[in-house]
DNA sequence: ATTGAAAGAGTCTCAGT
DNA sequence: ACTGAGACTCTTTCAAT
């Protein structure tokens, strides 16, 4: 992470395509970006080596699996020196699936997703709300994600 | 249509090992599920066709690549039934990665990844504000990723 | 650093259960 | 529905450039 990295623009092509597709072979990337096979394979395992890279995942659709309310929520806390022993406690909720320390009007930041509204009701009440430190939350429901995409690292031109 | 899918245990454990690593093989994972790699290879092809799986994606450390800053902002609309137009707008700007729209305090929510402040700072003031039935916005900027990890589809007990 | 080809490993199909 | 084996495809290594 210290080492300053030299990237150049075949290694940006491959990790912009495969960050939207993953199971593309390598010869066939090699086509697309005039290049073999061979040298494919030789950029990802050095991408991984530098930890640019950190494997493949399996994108799965959380609706159709009935998981269907995405909802943030702001933090207050107390005293912002209580934010390693809050974010401990809050790494213990399962349905919390992102942390953010931030600036702005909240201190702290989280993502929450649950299969219903019971669920999502438990988790603020039951959970978040008894923890020591936070002193109030305010919550955002999803009602409709817009889209979600990949950060574009690579812009042809 | 997100209901009523009949998914096992099985197919569950596939999901949730495969959305933290999918490279491994089908013979490796039906060894650790005790089944034949063939029915992994089964699963997988059904729950492609029912569309829970999407593919798989390259997993990339944005800040290796200097992409640095992660931001989060509420916008307020002018009137709620601009919302279709504002969204469009808004999906205009790269940086954006991903836009809810919310209950609660803000009627929009969006994800803003960035090289560094500067930019961010573009993309608030140039691009952000000048979209037309936007009257506000609020910035958080992520100043540590405290976790990040995926839902918690299949519980071994 | 890139290539092309051979060796090794994984995916996909299918007949049998 | 699951299995195991054969056919096929992709990854990985390596000698040559």
């Amino acid at each position: 992470m210290s080492h300053k990295l030299n990237l150049d623009h075949l290694d940006l092509q491959i990790i912009q395509s495969m960050m939207e597709n993953a199971e593309i072979s390598y010869a066939d990337l090699g086509k697309r970006l005039s290049v073999s096979g061979g040298t494919i394979h030789v950029r990802i395992k050095k991408l991984q080596e530098f930890g640019v890279v950190k494997g493949t995942r399996l994108a799965v659709d959380m609706r159709s699996l009935g998981y269907d309310v995405i909802a943030f929520v702001g933090i207050y806390l107390e005293k912002s020196s209580l934010y390693e022993s809050v974010a401990n406690d809050i790494k213990q909720i399962p349905e919390v699936i992102r942390l953010n320390y931030t600036t702005g009007n909240y201190s702290m930041f989280v993502e929450i997703v649950c299969k219903d509204i019971i669920q999502l009701k438990h988790v603020l009440h039951e959970q978040l709300q008894n923890i020591k430190g936070i002193d109030r939350t305010e919550t955002l429901i999803s009602l409709e994600e817009s889209f979600r995409r990949n950060p574009i690292v690579y812009r042809p031109n």
